[in-house]
DNA sequence: CTTGGATATCGATCGCGGTCTATGCCGCGA
DNA sequence: TCGCGGCATAGACCGCGATCGATATCCAAG
C-alpha cells in the first residue's frame, strides 16, 4: 500500500514564522527550527553539492555527476540530496533512469533573510 | 609562562577568502571553511544568546544574564560565547568581575552575503 | 592575605549525523 | 522476460560536539 508522506520543508516553514535572529529574543521553538535549517547547509558536501549543481549547463544534475568530483559513494551523494531535498533548497525531476535536481534558491535567499 | 594565542576568527577569515555559495564550484577548502561557520550558527542555544545579547538594554550582556533564560549551567553559556568569541560573531569586554558581550553585527552580515 | 562571586577550563558522557557496504527498487533496452 | 544501470534505503560504524559536574582562575572588597 501507497501512502502520501507529507515532507515538512524545513526552510518554508522556518521562514513563515521564525522573526529575523537579531530583531528581538528568539523562542526556544523558533531557535531550534532556525538552528535545523542552518545544519542543513553546515557541511561541506551540501555546500559543494548546491554550488557544483548551480555550476552545471542547465543548472541541473543527476547523482551520477556528482559522486565523482564529491570524492563520494553515491549513497552517500543520495543521502545528502535528501537532506536538500527535504528542507526545500533542491527540487527534483525524474527523468528515464536519472534523478534531475536543481537549487530552489528563493528558499537560499530566504533563509538568509533571517540572518539579520 | 604566557604566550599569545593568535585566535583564528572564523567568519572573517571565509569571508575574506571564500565566494558566494553559487557563483561557482566551491573548492573543497572554501566549503569547509563555509560550512565550519556555518556550523557556528547552527545551534539553538548560540542563536538564543545572539538574540538574547541584542534584546538586552545597552545591547550587551554577561554570562549570569544568560544562563537563567537558556537554562544552561554557566560552564556551558561560557562554552558557547566562546565558540562566538573564536568565530568573531562576539566581543567581549571585561569590566570588573564581569564580562559583557556584544553581536558584531557586520559579521553576521557578511556572513550573509555569502549564501548567495 | 583571605574570602566570595563571576567566569574559564577540564574531563567525561552521550546522542547525533556523515560515511560506508550491502541490498532493494525502478525503468530501459535486448 | 531478463539483465543492467541509476538511484534509494537499511544497517553499522565512528568521530564530533553539546552538555554537565568539578575545579581552576581572576577580580574586588574587606
Amino acid at each position: 500500500m501507497r501512502v502520501n508522506i507529507h515532507v515538512v520543508k524545513t526552510i518554508a516553514t522556518v521562514t513563515a514564522t521564525c522573526p529575523p535572529l537579531l530583531a528581538g529574543a528568539l523562542d526556544p521553538g523558533d531557535a531550534e527550527n532556525l538552528a535545523r535549517a542552518l545544519r542543513v547547509l553546515a557541511d561541506p558536501a551540501r555546500l559543494r553539492i548546491l554550488s557544483l549543481i548551480q555550476a552545471q549547463p542547465g543548472r541541473e544534475a543527476c547523482v551520477c555527476h556528482l559522486t565523482e568530483p564529491l570524492r563520494l559513494t553515491q549513497p552517500t551523494v543520495s543521502h545528502h540530496l535528501k537532506v536538500l531535498l527535504d528542507a526545500g533548497l533542491v527540487e527534483r525531476e525524474q527523468r528515464g533512469s536519472w534523478a534531475y535536481f536543481r537549487v530552489l534558491d528563493e528558499q537560499l535567499g530566504a533563509l538568509r533573510e533571517l540572518l539579520t
